[in-house]
DNA sequence: TTAGAAACTGACTGATCAATCAGTCAAATT
DNA sequence: AATTTGACTGATTGATCAGTCAGTTTCTAA
C-alpha cells in the first residue's frame, strides 16, 4: 500500500474520531508513520484531503450499495424494503468510521463552498434514498405495498433507518434493542392490506 | 440583561452556527460589545462557558414541554402523538439555534468526561423521549394506539421526527415536504385497527 | 551506470488561539 | 471621606496549528 492510500485511510479514521479541526496534521503524520510534509506532498491542503476522504467514502460507499442491487432481487418490495433496512444498518456498523464522517457536521459546511464535497454528499444521499424507492417501486408493481409517494417515503424510511444508526453514535440508549421494532414500524407503514374488491 | 446573560446568548448562536472550535472568544467578545478578558471573568474557561450553554437550553426546552403537556390534555393519545410530533417541529424552527448545537457532536463528546453536560443531555433526550412515551401509554388506555412497547416506540417516534429536523439542517432535501407524511406514517404504526371481538 | 524525476523529510514560519493578569473605575460599605 | 468590592478591560503570553521549503533518498529509464 503506498503511503498516499495509507494517509488517506488512517485520515478517515481519525476524522471520524475526533472531527476535521480537532484532528491535526501532525498527529496523523506519526500514526501513519510519515513525515509531516509527506502529508502535504500527496494533498495540497487539510481541506483539500478532507475532500479526497469523501470522495473515497462516496466511492466504497456506492460500490457496496451496488453491489447489494445487483444481488438481491428475488423477493417480493415489501422484502426487499426489509432487506435493504438491514444491509443499512449492516454497513453502518461495518463501515462505522465512514457513517460517523457522515454525521458529522463538516461536510455540510463545507459543502456550501466546495463543488466536490458537495457532489459527493449528493451522490452519497441520492444512492441511499434511491435504493429505498427502487424497492417500493417494485412493491407497488407486486402489490405488496400500498399506493403511497414512493419518493417521499423513502426519503422517511431512510430518516428512521439512519436516525438509529445515530442513536447507536451518541450513546445515549441501546438503539440496537430498536432493530425489530423498526422492521415492524417500517412494515406498518408500506404493507397493503388484504384487498377487499 | 446583564453582560453575562448577553454572553451567554450570543455564544448559543455563535456555537450553533459555527460549532465549538470554530467559536473564538475574541469574536463572542466583539460581537457582544465586551471585552475579552470580561467572558473569561463570568466563565473560567471556553468549556465552561458551553456546558453554560447546554444547562440553559435544558432548562428553557424542558421548560417548554412540560408547558405543553400540562396545557394538552383533551385529545384522544392517538391525537395527542400528533400533537407532539407538530409541537416538536414548531419547537425545531422556533428555537433553531438549539436544536443545531444538540444535533453537533461536540456536546455528546464532552459528555464522555465532563459529568455536568452528560446530566444536561441525558434531561433534554429523557425529556423528549418521555412525552412520546406518555402519548402512547394514554392512547393505549383510551384505545386508540395498539398495543405495542410504549417505550420503544417511543423512541422510534422520536428518532423520525429528530430525523425530519436534521434533514433540514443539511439542506439536503425539501424535509418541509414531508411533515404530514410523517404524521400519517407514525398515525399507520400506532393506529388500533377496528376490533373484531 | 547514471542523470533526472519523484517521493519523502523535518526544521521552520507566521498566524491564531485560549487564557492570564495588572490595572481602571464606579458603586457599595464603613 | 476613606476603603473595599466586583465588574470590566485589553495587551501580553505561550502553545498549537497548517503549510513551506531546502535538502535527502529512492526509483526509473536510457
Amino acid at each position: 500500500m503506498t503511503k498516499r492510500t495509507q494517509i488517506l485511510e488512517v485520515a478517515t479514521r481519525l476524522v471520524a474520531l475526533k472531527g476535521f479541526k480537532d484532528s491535526t496534521m501532525k498527529e496523523l503524520a506519526k500514526i501513519t508513520g510519515v513525515a509531516h510534509g509527506t502529508i502535504f506532498y500527496h494533498y495540497k491542503s487539510k481541506e483539500d484531503l478532507f475532500v479526497s476522504i469523501l470522495e473515497e467514502i462516496k466511492n466504497e460507499l456506492v460500490q457496496g450499495f451496488n453491489d447489494f442491487l445487483s444481488a438481491k432481487q428475488a423477493d417480493s418490495g415489501l422484502e426487499m424494503v426489509e432487506d435493504v433496512v438491514r444491509f443499512y444498518l449492516n454497513m453502518a456498523g461495518v463501515k462505522e468510521d465512514q457513517f460517523l464522517l457522515l454525521h458529522r457536521h463538516y461536510a455540510y459546511e463545507l459543502a456550501k463552498t466546495n463543488t466536490a464535497c458537495r457532489k459527493s454528499l449528493e451522490s452519497i444521499y441520492d444512492c441511499f434514498v434511491d435504493i429505498f424507492e427502487k424497492a417500493i417501486l417494485k412493491g407497488q408493481q407486486d402489490g405488496s405495498i400500498m399506493d403511497v409517494s414512493a419518493r417521499k417515503t423513502a426519503l422517511i424510511l431512510f430518516t428512521m433507518v439512519d436516525g438509529l444508526v445515530r442513536l447507536n453514535t451518541y450513546n445515549l440508549y441501546d438503539a440496537g434493542a430498536l432493530y425489530e421494532d423498526l422492521i415492524l414500524s417500517i412494515n406498518k407503514i408500506l404493507k397493503k392490506p388484504k384487498s377487499v374488491t
